[in-house]
DNA sequence: ACTCTTGTTGTCTCT
DNA sequence: GAGAGACAACAAGAG
């Protein structure tokens, strides 16, 4: 909330330089938009076109009252590379693929995404006169504090603020060099640097508009033709990742109950715990007793970001690998807690970690020890986030459990007391979980026979997007 | 109808 | 320390 505070701040610092400001109004749309239509005399109302579910509800209900009230209305598509119904339109037989490769094809096909927009200019009208007495008569227009919505006072303690100004600072950043962004391979990177992180960082200035997409993309485009084709390419690369928001977004465009596995036609349906609070209150508060996990999760806490390669890790962990707990309980835990929290690659992403959707290959479980440990052998990312761990021997670190008492002892640290032991047995249960996959990926196969029953179409062997 | 290849990001053991 | 193969073996698309 105080990231989309500061945006709120630096978008107003940007208007009042142009002799304009933002105006907050706090309320309903349905309250407050009545109320400006006549107090401000508006004609023309603006704002960003949006393919969530809840968004859609919102702005149908402003695009009704806009209508009654004889105002004009512009909803332009601008949070992504392309309109995604236009994308939709034009894929075959007006289903949305369903692989990257299918999506590459897809876009190829229809073009390069729009050009950024152009600057705004240095000069914009002042708001109207009577602007900045409505909403609710008494309090000001301007960007609330954390405690006017009812937060406690500025507690955060991530090192990423909000704003375009620091978003397009960070975009020059990491386009400075350009020999980096040629080489980008996502799957490389280093989950256990948190000083500088390998990635850019930029997934939260996308998701709250600080950030043009198409700017971004604009920007990677000229870098490749710089570089002559002496560049990473999809799905890897940089403008790869792009890639992988707009399919995530054309995906929760175009299926319907994409946030959950029950209607959700891609979805397998496996019989995941629900509400276990035990197990999903220690995965959430960094107590499952494996330090690799423990520590992701309380960088969650503190920064609201992580690695990639460590969401996957820990998404694993709850679901498929070791706790057997629903992605979507998961998935409200990031949503809740990461900066960079969005509806549609959040729900992409959980469905793809467990193994429910787009990825199929459970067997491939990610080892809660193995896996930190290839990339920072001597523990220095859990040490920094799990300091009750910080003197025990290298050794032990992705293991405390296993350590002597007497090691114990000389760290500090006795586990069980100071730091907890392992909530299951990793290599006992991944075991376990895998087999009950195999047999929820079996019945599915029976569950799409009976699918082709009820459609009844000599060529539609499985359900597709749209067939509901 | 069938085989073959590929799929952003696994682990473990052995050589 | 890198690389190969086993592990047990899915889904989709090309041919």
């Amino acid at each position: 909330m105080q990231f989309l505070l500061e945006s709120l701040t630096d978008l107003n610092a940007s208007l009042t330089a142009r002799g304009s400001s933002l105006i907050v109004l706090q309320g309903k749309p349905s309250d407050i938009f009545p109320k400006i239509f006549k107090d401000w005399s508006i004609n023309r109302l603006c704002f960003e076109y949006d393919t969530e579910p809840y968004a859609k509800e919102r702005d149908a209900e402003v695009l009704q009252l806009a209508s009654a009230h004889g105002i004009e209305t512009h909803t332009p598509v601008s949070h992504t590379l392309y309109d995604l119904n236009m994308l939709v339109a034009k894929s075959p037989g007006g289903k949305a693929p369903l692989t990257m490769k299918g999506f590459e094809k897809l876009i190829d096909s229809v073009g390069n995404p729009l050009p950024p927009a152009p600057d705004p200019p240095s000069k914009l009208p002042p708001p109207a006169p009577g602007a900045k007495y409505c909403g609710d008569g008494n309090k000001q227009s301007r960007v609330p504090s954390l405690v006017d919505i009812g937060y406690p006072p500025d507690q955060a303690t991530t090192p990423f603020k909000g704003g375009e100004s620091v978003a397009l600072a960070r975009l020059a950043d990491s386009l400075s060099d350009k020999d980096w962004v040629a080489k980008f391979e996502k799957p490389k990177g280093n989950p256990a640097h948190f000083v500088k992180p390998a990635t850019t960082v930029l997934s939260p200035y996308l998701k709250f508009g600080c950030l043009s997409p198409r700017l971004f993309h604009s920007q990677l485009v000229a870098i490749y033709a710089e570089k002559k084709g002496k560049h990473t390419v999809p799905p890897v690369s940089l403008r790869g990742q792009l890639l992988w928001r707009e399919f995530s977004y054309l995906c929760g465009a175009s299926i319907k109950n994409f946030d959950r596995m029950e209607g959700n036609i891609v979805c397998r349906q496996i019989p995941w715990k629900r509400n276990n609070i035990e197990l999903l209150t220690a995965w959430e508060e960094g107590r499952t007793g494996y330090p690799w996990i423990d520590a992701i999760m309380t960088q969650l806490k503190k920064q609201g970001w992580m690695h990639h390669l460590a969401r996957h890790s820990v998404a694993c962990f709850l679901t498929r690998g070791d706790l057997w707990c629903s992605w979507e309980e998961g998935r409200d835990v990031f949503d809740k807690l990461l900066l960079d929290a969005d509806w549609a690659i959040n729900s992409f992403n959980w469905q793809w970690l467990s193994a429910s959707a787009f990825f199929s290959q459970y067997f491939r479980v990610y080892s809660p020890i193995a896996f930190g440990k290839q990339y920072d052998p001597k523990g220095t990312y859990i040490r920094h986030f799990l300091p009750v761990l910080k003197d025990m021997p290298d050794k032990y670190i992705y293991e405390p459990w296993t350590a002597p008492r007497s090691v114990q002892e000389a760290a500090r640290c006795i586990i069980g007391k100071d730091y907890p032991l392992p909530i299951v047995d990793h290599s006992v249960v991944s075991k376990e979980n895998t087999g009950k996959m195999k047999i929820a990926y079996a019945a599915g196969k029976e569950g799409d026979d009976k699918v082709v029953v009820i459609v009844g179409g000599p060529s539609s062997k499985k359900p597709r997007i749209g067939d509901e």
